[in-house]
DNA sequence: AAACAAGTTTACGTTAACGTAAAGATGTCT
DNA sequence: AGACATCTTTACGTTAACGTAAACTTGTTT
């Protein structure tokens, strides 16, 4: 018996709503298990979620996000033909990730230089400041 | 006389549609000038286009670009308030693009390892067909 | 002058990714 | 039993980021 979860304890977890969860298995991003009616998430499910979030965070749609994980499953009993799409999409994955590595660069960079230009900014004001009040003080 | 670009330079340049050019002006992140009713963008228009399609690539919506596009603008004649308001801005993004990071990493790893087994899984393919062969020709 | 290219405004249409509300089933505590 | 809390399905609403089409102006080529 490994351990299953509720949706709101995954809705909680990761901080969406259930409504995102139930929309993610409309999507058929998750498939879990029922009990009645109600759905049981295992720990395998729990990845997937988590994995559709971090992809999410990356920018791709859920219609990506499905697509590898459908040639994910495919490759287990995958003939060579799939294999070769599985490569293929796998570099296209690394190379929008690259470029992504260096827009972020390229990003923090910038705010890095943004954030210096905003304390030397702050200096100038604050030494203003106690020019003037070094003025009051001697005159 | 700086160099100035027309629409369809832009759009052509950064692969890009008119409409959304004309779009992002909508949403106040760019101001190109104009002669008669044409828009003439300025070099200074074309970083923002760049920095726009750029954000756009990190997964910021356009109005969270044009924030920081606004509060970068407000830093040179900026007050002290809004200086601590650029500051925490930039500390918020700087976080999130850590996040990415990350995100970023972990997805690299598993793609990573999906290949090798992708290519593991190809050479048992081949391993299989080249014994059936010399099978065949011994049998 | 006529036609063509490139630009413009206006406005309705579309898609993804949910939000929100209604109405009902299921199990649990009092 | 009744009142919750949590779950369910169904279905319409919403927002962002454009696409697309129509009708018009302006400059350029034939």
């Amino acid at each position: 018996m490994s351990k299953t979860y509720s949706i709101s304890e995954l809705a909680a977890e990761f901080d969406v709503t259930t409504r995102s969860i139930r929309f993610y298995e409309d999507q058929e991003l998750l498939r879990p298990a029922r009990r009645g009616q109600t759905r049981i998430y295992s720990s395998q499910d729990r990845v997937r979620l988590k994995l559709t979030l971090r992809g999410k965070r990356l920018g791709l749609s859920l219609a990506e996000i499905r697509e590898l994980f459908e040639l994910w499953d495919e490759t287990r009993r995958g003939s060579e033909k799939q294999l070769h799409l599985m490569l293929e999409k796998i570099g296209e994955r690394r190379a929008a990730l690259e470029q992504q590595m260096k827009d972020i660069t390229m990003v923090q960079l910038e705010l890095e230089s943004a954030e210096i230009r905003c304390r030397q900014a702050l200096e100038e004001l604050n030494q203003k400041q106690t020019d003037e009040e070094r003025a009051r003080a001697s005159g």
